[in-house]
DNA sequence: AATCGCGCCTGACGGC
DNA sequence: TGCCGTCAGGCGCGAT
């Protein structure tokens, strides 16, 4: 599932294409979504110029002059550059077609994911107003997250996939996180000490920043061609149940807890 | 305010 | 071979 490396990723790699393009027209083939694509998006969207590309958590943000095209991926939502226009395919949703011919398009098999048109004040949109502070910045910190989780009950991973807390992190990163901070996902968050917390949010800003230079886990679009990431590789328990620790050997171990499959090293992390 | 769990959705996979 | 149940999970939302 992309998470904030792949759309980051993804942003990045998609400014080469967008940037500055007029927006020829655009065609909805599926608006079947989280939400059903608004009819008005089309007109609203054609002779728009692309001012902007942004990410923000999860969400990308192709802004314009008159508002901002809101995209989620969800689970399996893709969005790729098309050199020109082809026959759209199955789980094709939506095409943005510049004057240039490079056409943009979403593809989602579960229709997890969202496209709209928001206004101009982003910060006051409902689906942006609430988002915590970006991982990668400094405003996500250590003194952030102690503060933040001393009256919380909430086990720690549930705590860092609260975008209200911190935007982005999935449940990939969060496995992966705690592992390399050594800190058992069950904890309830508000027992972390300090010094756990600043170890925490510097382990979820190195996971997260080196899997964006290896070029993500899921994704790379930028030749149309879906690879797996090479970030995979690197994953030392996200869906490794049963194999061996990297660091002491014992069986990585798996549940379910609240509806999320936690993987963890009981040795490593306590 | 915080927490919990539902529902959305398709495809892969395993058992019979 | 085919059918059916289970799992995967982001995240908004309603209930508690």
């Amino acid at each position: 599932m992309p998470e904030l490396p792949e759309i980051e990723i993804l942003c990045a790699g998609i400014k080469p294409y967008a940037l500055g393009n007029v927006i020829s027209k655009c065609a909805v083939y599926n608006n079947s979504l989280r939400w059903p694509i608004s009819p008005e998006l089309i007109g609203l969207l054609q002779g728009q110029t692309i001012k902007t590309i942004s990410r923000r958590g999860k969400y990308l943000l192709f802004n314009c002059d008159t508002g901002c095209l809101l995209i989620h991926l969800g689970m399996t939502g893709t969005l790729r550059v098309l050199p020109h226009f082809t026959m759209p395919g199955k789980h094709d949703h939506f095409d943005i077609i510049f004057n240039n011919q490079i056409t943009v398009r979403f593809n989602d098999v579960r229709r997890f994911g969202s496209v709209q048109w928001i206004g101009l004040n982003l910060q006051k949109h409902k689906l942006l107003s609430d988002l915590g502070p970006e991982p990668l910045t400094n405003n996500f910190n250590g003194l952030y997250f102690y503060t933040k989780s001393r009256t919380r009950k909430v086990i720690v991973k549930q705590f860092i996939m609260d975008h209200k807390i911190v935007a982005g992190i999935g449940n990939i990163y969060a496995n992966e996180a705690l592992f390399l901070a050594g800190i058992q996902p069950k904890i309830p968050v508000g027992q972390l000490s300090k010094n756990r917390c600043r170890r925490l949010v510097e382990s979820i800003k190195s996971i997260l920043s080196s899997s964006i230079i290896v070029g993500g886990t899921m994704l790379d679009f930028r030749d149309g061609n879906e690879r797996v990431g090479a970030f995979t590789k690197h994953l030392r328990v996200y869906k490794r149940n049963g194999e061996p620790c990297h660091i002491c050997g014992s069986a990585i171990k798996y549940e379910r807890i609240g509806m999320r499959s936690i993987y963890y090293c009981e040795n490593c992390q306590r």
